[in-house]
DNA sequence: AAATTCTATCGTATATTTGCGATATAATTT
DNA sequence: AAATTATATCGCAAATATACGATAGAATTT
């Protein structure tokens, strides 16, 4: 079975999919908040402010991570994240195009 | 164990991460594309589209109409969905929102 | 040097998602 | 009336996601 055909669609399709992936868990959303909130880019306060075990949240930080949204720097025996804001608007800006694309044909429809 | 801690989050968390949910699979955003696409607002044709099942698409049409981002109705043997156009600039709107909000400490930060 | 703190990762359990074929039902066509 | 078409749903298998505790390694504090 060759399971997971989302390698099937477009490239915009995928992309845009995987953005709302990152955000489609309210941890990751209040992680993202919780992050860009912050003068200085903390870290294990996150796990303070969520109802989440240390390990659960640090798999989420890794997630957010990999999709980009995120920067982490080891600092001492912290570790540090912050928001990458060049990401960041990347995948607004996106999402916005998206809803204003798909919108556009709108009077023409039903 | 109690699992899915979800509910625990505020609840534009939850929202925002529900909606980003139904955008989070390639299907689903090329979907929510064919059926805004197309004048009339038809059905099966989506099948023909996409490289998945008939049953498989009927799941993920189902999915979006469940948060509302489309509506279904019967019409003889067909099925005919559209985009239910309120939600979908709600939808929208949300997730603007939310990155303009988280964008606007931008400056103070890191 | 020992104890403590911070965090990433491993292992594991459970839940959810994705995908398909088979089938049931309802309408349309022959 | 029988065959066909359209689609939703059921049942199942496999993949992913969510969550936690335990643990390991690295830095800091005592």
């Amino acid at each position: 079975m060759a399971f997971s055909k989302k390698a099937e669609f477009k490239d915009d399709e995928i992309a845009i999919a995987a953005f709302a992936k990152a955000i489609s868990h309210p941890a990751r959303v209040a992680i993202l908040k919780e992050v860009a909130a912050r003068q200085s880019c903390i870290c294990g306060e996150i796990v303070e402010v969520l109802p989440l075990a240390q390990s659960t949240v640090s798999q989420h930080l890794k997630e957010l991570k990999e999709v980009g949204l995120i920067d982490g720097t080891v600092e001492g025996a912290k570790s540090c994240y912050c928001i990458n804001w060049t990401a960041f608007e990347k995948v607004s800006k996106m999402l916005n195009q998206f809803f204003e694309k798909t919108s556009c044909c709108k009077d023409g429809c039903c």
